[in-house]
RNA sequence: GGGCGUAUAGCUCAGUUGGUUAGAGCGCUUGCUUGACAUGCAAGAGGUCGCAGAUUCGAGUUCUGCUACGCCCA
């Protein structure tokens, strides 16, 4: 049935547009890439939200951009591939399922076991993986949804085995022993990257160790000082500068340099540190000096408490300048203290803790079991008893910057563990060189700095995590004890293996042996049978030199089960850890694709054509698919990477659900529509600036917006500044706050959009009532008026500047253009000036053929931004102009663009299809091109002017408050040229300004009572005699007559300019030469207006 | 401490290789129930382009320093 346009409600309704489109491009497959396609490929790997919750604003950003590409490129021709998929976010997921699972039942993770929480855990990732998708879905992204992932699926699982056994085998995987961020809360290790920094009071202690026989002369106690006494019970020695005269003098000389550089304000303060340090030549030097001789004797301190002694150790680490001038030195627990440890390996390193936090059986009997602040208590006490400390003089306040857990909001223990690793040194190489020869290009460039700077660095990778939800990782290994046996155990231990597994594959099992890999250096080997490496198996060996903890190391490829059980039947025993997560997103260009297999995805959609994601992942992600992409698939997974803005809020602050700031799309979607949500965020995509974002919320009752502060941001509820009635935000717990309607958190940013969609909705319904009737036909050219010629012409530039814009990911400035192409010249112009056509039967036809191509082409420029309403007008506009073009030709496919044979006629832009049809969706119609014949400078020109005469003749009927419904007069001097131009526009000055132009040409004159204005060199005279408010028109007259005068100095000043004249290009000094005399111009006929007024007084 | 970025109208942002009297949206003021649209139409007010120098005939734009803010790294 056919709709009627009339009745077409008068609102854009975007949540019906929303409900019948998706799934129409999903049944069609729209979205759906297939690998055996003729077209050329473009394929973006989605960067996969973490499970832990829903999608925020920034998603919507990044998901927007990656859609607006793929749409076009569709458009384009392109087969194109999006692929989607979520990231099981390792240690978060679990730490958000752990914490629910202790408010909820009171269970820890160890009350369900390992396979218990997975299982509670995939539970998980099912519920919010349905709703990530969902809001994708709600966004409009194409993604090709038969093709989801996950970082922790079978394809993707198969993909990180494959990786991480290619890495053992070559050498790449070493366990050591490194100072890690330990989680005492969660029990993990967590990245530096997972770690903040707070400021916590807290105090300095100072504690006196004994010298252990000192020499005459000699101080019988070292004073060291600390912020974390209990670490003592862990310290291996106390070092001291080993040329503290020449320290001193150096730390004085740098605050004399910064004395000499700092602020009149900050100088006092410069000044009294220079003052403490030259008392400390004095009262502190000597004894200082003579430590560091003592240090170099090799002088043993008593470490009270332990029993044990410790070295007096000499080492840069220990300023003079500040404290004792001595450090205790507590390798196992402070970053800088292992640096030392690396220096001066002989002091070795205690690890006191357990990972629970609570101290381990190295500690003398009293101290065990306690937990970090008992233990401090206790030694603190413990010290002062035997005279070593005195809390009343030897304690300061202070705060201390505290490393916390990001994920667990405990603070960390700086703490001495085994680590997996990967060897980055020529892996960070290849990434890095893959940007710096151009094969990966990154925008805004300025990133490939940060890019280039983390991976110098080549700092190892350290990829195991102590969590039960991840890759786990595939090695299995045996202890043995290398101390008393060494080689002949290390043999038993390969017996052991080998004859477990001639069990498994009924061999002999002397007929297998170890043969250490080609390029041995890391100590990797395979076995053989019968001379033939045994697939699927490398093994090392890890040696510690003082403990039971050296071991053997086998990697297995996955699939090789007999192997696995031949392992697990020798007493092996596969690692308890897992991989960080991002070891998997590292693999995701092509792990989605099904690599290791060469699936046809690979061979065709690899490497993908761009990744759109955020500057904070450039190091963890970024770098990292880059050199697992070479390393798997010798080339790099994309050729563009373009890092998008972030949004703020009005502050300034990073948005998030822990500060209450954050957006949730969907209440954007629900409030404004999809459309309005995409256009606002590309709108706002510019290159350089994170966008700011004004919140609110919108009270439930009264719809009334209450800027959001960073006082009201947090309350459970918040009463409405309009209705005054209250409403619950999203931190309401209490059942009387929850029980209240909830207000939604969005910005008023978004009406942008909105307005914008509701502007096209409605000329599009404008358009399409006045179709009624449309034939399909060629246009003839001689029948376009001077307004078709102007819009193909805008139509055309626009079509331009939005392909390039895109083309660079310049994705506010095809917004922009869009937004006043499409709201200026077609609605307020095109628009306006074909409603006095349609009611002329003559010019009927060729303004509904234009506006049925114009509002086409514009619906396919906008569709990849907004859509929705493009396709739903889209949908309307086929069932009364099914055959679109300004020549639908019978012979061409429709890419009529530029093609010869066409001479006479202006060519169309047409779609794919025969004779002028178009595609049955938006979704799938072809991009417009730039029909280069239509582009029209003279005519954009000759536009302007009549454009220029309309605002002339509007401007003073407002100033002079002419009502809207009385007709006016008005002249305009000008040249013929212009005047034959400006004629044929009678009939639209009159429907657009209620106005009559009189005379148009060179001898037009002002009447008695005018206002006159100047525009682009003519002169508008309207004729106000009914109307005029003297007072008023002097007063904006005097205003511009000074204006100009000045202008008119300071541009004869300019051109009276001898080096102006001179050095400034000649076409600039002309311009100014031609403005001066049109100024002029200006001003005598401002003059004469003036001179009239006053004569009519 | 090192690196990167930002500062333009009350707010949020544009502003090409230096070249007319610096723009947009929102907000504000004035006038409009105009046969597409009040989520609209027409117009208006509003800016020492963070500060101080330098280069230049000419600087919002280039350079240097400073201030403030943000992000990243240590």
């Amino acid at each position: 049935m056919p709709t009627d346009f009339k009745s077409l409600p008068s609102a854009y309704d975007h949540a019906a547009a929303q409900e019948k489109w998706y799934p129409v491009w999903e049944s069609h497959g729209y979205f759906h890439a297939d690998p055996s396609s003729k077209k050329p490929p473009f394929s973006i790997v989605i960067p996969p939200p973490n499970v832990t919750g829903a999608l925020h604003l920034g998603h919507a950003l990044n998901n927007t951009l990656q859609d607006i590409l793929c749409r076009w490129k569709r458009m384009q021709g392109f087969e194109v591939l999006w692929m989607p998929g979520t990231d099981h976010a390792g240690i978060a997921t679990q730490a958000v399922v752990e914490r629910r699972l202790l408010a909820e039942e009171k269970l820890s993770r160890h009350d369900l076991g390992r396979e218990g929480l997975v299982d509670r855990i995939w539970k998980w990732k099912q519920q919010y993986e349905q709703r990530i998708i969902g809001q994708l879905k709600q966004l409009g992204c194409s993604c090709d949804w038969q093709r989801t992932r996950f970082t922790l699926d079978d394809t993707c699982a198969r993909a990180v085995r494959e990786t991480f056994f290619k890495l053992f085998a070559d050498g790449k995987i070493y366990r050591g022993k490194r100072l890690v961020n330990w989680d005492t809360y969660l029990q993990t290790a967590v990245s530096d990257d997972e770690v903040f920094h707070e400021a916590v009071k807290g105090s300095f202690w100072h504690f006196r160790y004994p010298v252990i026989d000192p020499q005459p002369g000699e101080p019988k106690f070292v004073t060291i000082a600390t912020t974390r006494p209990e670490t003592m019970l862990g310290d291996t020695a106390v070092a001291v500068h080993p040329d503290p005269a020449a320290a001193l003098a150096k730390a004085e000389a740098d605050l004399i340099e910064k004395f000499a550089d700092a602020p009149e304000k900050e100088k006092a303060q410069v000044q009294s540190q220079i003052d403490a340090i030259r008392l400390r030549f004095s009262a502190k030097l000597p004894e200082l000096v003579t430590l560091a001789k003592m240090a170099a004797r090799g002088v043993q301190l008593e470490l009270p408490l332990t029993g044990r002694t410790i070295p007096l150790i000499a080492d840069v680490w220990a300023k003079p300048e500040l404290g004792s001038g001595c450090v205790k030195i507590t390798p196992a627990h402070d970053a800088n203290d292992y640096e030392v440890w690396q220096r001066n390996p002989a002091i070795g390193a205690i690890n006191i803790l357990r990972p629970d936090g609570t101290l381990a059986d190295v500690v003398p009997e009293k101290y065990r079991g306690l937990t970090m602040a008992k233990a401090r208590e206790a030694v603190v006490a413990d010290l002062t008893a035997l005279g070593l400390h005195d809390p009343e003089s030897d304690r300061e306040d202070r705060e201390i910057d505290l490393a916390h857990s990001d994920r667990s909001k405990t603070p960390i223990e700086p703490y001495l563990a085994d680590q997996w690793f990967v060897k980055m040194g020529q892996l960070a190489q290849s990434a890095m060189d893959a940007v710096s020869d151009g094969r990966v290009q990154i925008t805004p460039e300025r990133y490939a700095k940060t890019y280039l700077d983390w991976l110098g660095e080549k700092r190892d990778w350290p990829v195991g995590r102590q969590l039960w939800w991840g890759h786990r990782v595939a090695v299995w290994s045996a202890p043995f004890t290398l101390h008393d046996r060494g080689a002949l155990d290390r043999r038993s231990q390969i017996e052991r293996l080998a004859a477990a597994i001639a069990t498994q594959r009924g061999f002999a099992a002397s007929a297998i042996v170890p043969q250490h890999t080609s390029g041995d250096a890391n100590g990797i080997a395979s076995l053989t049978c019968d001379g033939k490496i045994i697939e699927g198996l490398r093994f090392t060996f890890k040696d510690e030199k003082d403990s039971a903890d050296s071991q053997m190391l086998v990697g297995l490829l996955p699939g090789c089960d007999d192997l696995e059980a031949a392992l697990n039947a020798a007493g092996f025993k596969q690692d308890e850890e897992v991989l960080d997560t991002w070891f998997s997103s590292a693999l995701w260009t092509f792990s989605t694709m099904g690599w290791p297999d060469q699936t046809p995805e690979l061979a065709r959609f690899y490497p993908t054509s761009v990744l759109i994601t955020s500057r904070d992942i450039i190091t963890l992600w970024v770098a990292r698919m880059v050199l697992m992409g070479l390393y798997n698939l010798g080339e790099v997974p994309f050729p563009q990477v373009y890092i998008h803005p972030k949004i703020l809020d009005g502050f300034g602050e990073t948005m998030s659900k822990s500060k209450g700031n954050g957006i949730d799309p969907l209440d954007v979607i629900q409030k404004f529509g999809a459309d309005s949500l995409r256009f606002g965020i590309a709108y706002l995509t510019t290159e350089t600036q994170d966008v700011r974002m004004p919140v609110e919320f919108e009270c439930p009752h009264c719809q009334a917006t209450i800027p959001q502060t960073k006082k009201n941001r947090v309350l459970p509820r918040v009463e409405c500044d309009k209705c005054k009635k209250p409403f619950s935000t999203q931190w309401a717990e209490k059942p009387e706050d929850q029980a209240l309607p909830r207000g939604a958190v969005v910005s008023e940013r978004f009406e942008l959009g909105r307005n914008f969609c509701n502007k096209l909705w409605n000329a599009s319904r404008f358009a399409l009532i006045n179709l009624e009737g449309y034939a399909p036909g060629a246009v003839d050219e001689k029948a376009l008026k001077i307004e078709d010629r102007w819009l193909l012409s805008r139509l055309a530039t626009v079509t331009g500047e939005v392909t390039a814009a895109l083309e660079t990911f310049r994705y506010a400035d095809a917004a922009r253009a869009l937004y006043e192409f499409a709201w200026n010249d077609f609605c307020s112009f095109y628009v306006e000036m074909t409603k006095a056509r349609f009611g002329v039967p003559a010019d009927r036809q060729t303004a509904q053929r234009v506006m049925a191509h114009a509002l086409d082409t514009l619906l396919r420029l906008l569709h990849p931004m907004v859509p929705f309403v493009t396709e739903e007008v889209w949908a309307l506009l086929g069932e009364v102009a099914p055959l679109r073009g300004l020549s639908p030709s019978p012979s061409g496919r429709g890419q009529g663009e530029g093609e010869a044979g066409t001479k006479g006629a202006l060519t169309p832009t047409l779609s794919q299809g025969e004779r002028g049809k178009v595609a049955e969706h938006v979704c799938v119609a072809e991009w417009p091109s730039v029909n280069a014949k239509h582009q029209d400078r003279t005519i954009e020109e000759q536009f302007a002017k009549f454009q220029a005469v309309l605002g002339a003749v509007r401007e003073v009927r407002q100033a002079q408050q002419i009502p809207p419904k009385e007709e006016v007069e008005f002249f305009v001097r000008c040249d013929d040229a212009t005047a034959r131009l400006l004629q044929p526009m009678q009939p639209y000055f009159t429907q657009m300004a209620k106005a009559i132009g009189v005379v148009f040409g060179p001898k037009a004159s002002a009447p008695d009572v005018a206002v006159t204005k100047s525009a682009a060199g003519m002169e508008v005279h309207v004729d106000v005699s009914a109307f005029i408010d003297v007072a008023a028109e002097q007063k904006r007259l005097t205003k511009l007559r000074d204006e100009k005068t000045k202008f008119i100095a300071s541009m004869t000043a300019k051109l009276a300019n001898e080096k102006f004249v001179a050095s400034a290009p000649p076409e600039i000094v002309q311009g100014q030469r031609d403005k001066l005399a049109e100024t002029e111009a200006e001003l005598a006929s401002i003059t004469a207006a003036l001179e009239k007024l006053a004569a009519t007084r």
